[in-house]
Parts: C-alpha cells; sequence; structure tokens
DNA sequence: GTACGATTCAAACAAACGTTTGATGGAGGC
DNA sequence: GCCTCCATCAAACGTTTGTTTGAATCGTAC
C-alpha cells in the first residue's frame, strides 16, 4: 500500500459520509469501514475525529478560495474596474465546478459546517474567508458604486445564500421538484444564477430611513 | 403543574438546544435537564427523539406557512395580480418576524433539518412546503410573466436560500464582521433583503440555448 | 540478516447515548 | 374507603461512541 494512500482513503470515505449524514451521524468505524483502513488509523493519522473533521473541510475550502482569488487577481489587471458580472462569475464559478463535475455533495459539507457548534471550525471557516470577503466585497462595491458598505455586506451574504442553498438543493430537486426542473451543468446553472444575482447585486440602494434604527411601524404584537 | 406544562417546556428546550448544537449533538438528557423535567417524560410524550424532533419542526413550520397563505390569500383578493414586492414581502415577512422578534434561532434549525438524513422528515418538510411553493410561484409567474417555469422554480430556490442563509447568519453577523452590520428590525432587514429580491426575481430571463440543453420543452411562448 | 522507525491491526476501555422498567404520587369517579 | 388513569421519577438496560493500548507487520538503510 502505497504511503498517504490510507489518509486519502480516510478522507475521501469522511467527506462522503460527513456530507450525508452529518458529522455526529458519523462515525469512525462507518468511516474506516467504507475506506477499508483500521479503525485506529484515524487517531493515529489525525489525532481526533475533530481534527478529522477540520482535515476535510480545510483540504476543500483553501484550494477553493484562492482559487476564487486568483480568477479576481486576473480581471482586476485586464479591466479596471471588472463588470458586475464577471466578479459574481469569478465568486461562483469555483465552487460551481466542485459540485457538478466532481463531489456533488460539497455543499451541503459546508452547511454541516455552518451548524456545527465547535467554536475551532467556526473559526477557521471565518478566517478561510475572510480575505474572500473583502476582496469581493471591494471589487461588487466599485462595479455598483451607488452602494454604501452596508447594502455592499448584506447583498454578499444574500449572493453567498442563494448560491450555497441552491447549490445543496440541487441533488434533491428531481426527489422533490420532478425531473423537469433537473440541471446538467455548470454552465446551465451559471445561466439561471447569474442574471439573479447580477440583477439583485445593482438594485437601487436601501432608503434611507429604513437604514436607521428603531422603525416600529409594524404594528404587530 | 399545569397539565400540558412538561410537554412545552420539553418542546422549548430542545428547540434552543437542536438550534445551537444540532439534533446529535443535543441528548435528551442535555433536554430534560434545561427544561427541568425528568428524562424519561420525551420518551413518555413524544415515544422516541426522533418524534421529539418532528415535533418541534412542525410547531414552527406548520403556522408559518399558514401565515404566509393567509397574507397571500389578501393579496390576491384585493389586487390582481399582486405586485412582485408585495408577493415577496408575503413570503419573507412571517419568518423574519419569527427570527427578529420571537425566537432568533429559528432559521438555524431549518438549516439542521436540511441537512439530517432522515427520510421521514424530508418528507415532512417537503409536504409542508409544497403549496407554499406552488402557490407562491404562481404569483410571482404573474408578476413576472416573461420567465418560464423552470426559471421561476430555480429563481424561487435563489429567494429562500438567501432568505435563509442571511437569517441563519444574523446572530453571527456582529461577531464575524462587527458592530456596523448588524440589523436591529424587521423593517430594516427587509429594507435590505426586498430591493434584492425583486431585483433579482424581475431580472432578464435565462438565454433560450443555455436553458434548452437536454429538454426542449417549447422554448416559445 | 539485522535493527529500527513508521504503520497497521485486533482488542479493550470508559463514557455517553436512547430507551425501558417498575415504583410512586395525586386527582377524580364510584 | 377503593380503584383507575395519568404523569413523574430514579434506576438500570444494552448499544454505540471516540479513544487507547500493545503486539504484529511493513519498508528501508546499514
Amino acid at each position: 500500500m502505497p504511503p498517504g494512500d490510507t489518509k486519502e482513503k480516510i478522507l475521501d470515505e469522511a467527506e462522503r459520509l460527513f456530507a450525508d449524514h452529518g458529522f455526529s451521524d458519523t462515525s469512525l468505524r462507518d468511516i474506516t469501514a467504507g475506506a477499508g483502513v483500521n479503525l485506529a488509523a484515524v487517531n493515529y493519522h489525525f489525532g481526533s475525529k475533530e481534527e478529522l473533521i477540520k482535515a476535510v473541510f480545510e483540504r476543500r475550502v483553501g484550494p477553493l478560495n484562492r482559487q476564487r482569488l486568483e480568477i479576481l487577481d486576473r480581471l482586476e489587471t485586464s479591466s479596471e474596474p471588472p463588470a458586475l458580472a464577471e466578479v459574481v462569475d469569478a465568486f461562483i464559478d469555483p465552487p460551481l465546478r466542485i459540485c457538478c463535475e466532481g463531489s456533488p455533495i460539497f455543499m451541503r459539507l459546508f452547511g454541516q459546517t455552518y451548524s456545527h457548534p465547535d467554536a475551532n471550525l467556526t473559526r477557521i471557516m471565518v478566517e478561510q474567508f475572510r480575505e474572500v470577503a473583502f476582496r469581493f466585497g471591494r471589487a461588487i462595491h466599485r462595479a455598483v458604486p451607488h452602494l454604501d458598505e452596508h447594502d455592499v455586506f448584506w447583498r454578499l451574504v444574500f449572493m453567498v445564500g442563494s448560491m450555497a442553498h441552491s447549490l445543496a438543493l440541487t441533488e434533491m430537486v428531481p426527489k422533490i421538484a420532478g425531473e423537469q426542473h433537473r440541471i446538467e451543468s455548470v454552465e446551465e446553472f451559471k445561466a439561471h444564477l447569474i442574471p439573479f444575482l447580477v440583477a439583485g447585486l445593482s438594485a437601487p440602494a436601501t432608503p434611507r430611513q429604513a437604514s436607521a434604527k428603531t422603525t416600529d411601524r409594524g404594528g404587530n404584537r
């Protein structure tokens, strides 16, 4: 057996099972049995289950964000400022390709990470995304200068949400909505998502008075 | 102790802990200890942990979707067809009020449900949302008639994603992005979200050649 | 061939889990 | 009084969990 092979097999199987069943509902026995390795191999190679979770996470999110930033770099050196659609594409293309062409369960793994209580994992996640959020926030702001920073921040959140949610659902769609809504390729996905995001991001700015605090004209309660 | 009190206390504490730690990382001992009731009370009142999860879920999602449909009913009897912004508001206002005024962790509970492997819970969730998805899909289609059904479906998914994701994050935002982006009221939230969604939903239709990949379902209309 | 560090293995560990049990307490009908 | 139904309780059940252990095995340099 080649060296390093056991670690990779564990990571692969763990990623699959974590995405399908969640971190806590996946036992090390499930993982090691599926990977065809010994139970103790996880603690030998990774130290603990929590460290394995981090390793599974970092193996994907690091290259993903690096790729996003590379594309954005190229964009910003060739045209200044880049068009909004290009910035959006730079943001959503890398994860879309991972999901549609590589591991379709990748985004469900993210969903698990969000709801995971471990503070360490949350911290890692925030750190991993800090630069991406900053760089893309600035790029979007330049492409849509009529917004203020507050607007840009929240629209970035909205964009992440619609992308992550729809990616996490793509696998389930045929089951819950029928075959006619299945999406087959990255290009088809982008053809739907990009017009939505570009239009949403470049919508008129938030009305000023609503930005102010405690506007309680809801009349509820 | 008033009758029915124990059940409510269990549901309240379970909702809180489920949202914070996930279903599997919350033990019945945590729940019953936090609620101040006996461990066996859960199995006595609900039958099993899985049934408790369903009960926690259904207590919220039933009234929520009923409220959405009531608002949409009123809209469709007063003006035909309702404006897009009104339809969007009818969809996002009920969950926003629950999150901002009632239990802020409500949306994280949804996130947990998505990633839960149990097929029964998924089925319940799909059934609970079927009518809402159908009715709101039709209302949006009438307000934005230049889209086809395929477009409407996916934009509905995008809308749900941006709403759910941003709501699930609102609590964390001050920690990861600083106080300046905190949102205080439902109206402030809507002032950001509605313009984004209305613009995104009414964006130009998906280009034909990208949409008609494998299924050519009558591209003209 | 021998020695040695790195890896794999079967076995066992204590802890935590969901669930079940049988006893206990109290309220209402007869 | 007595009985019944419903709810609560402490205790225990059998599993499953992550982790540890110590021996066995592999690859490689001497």
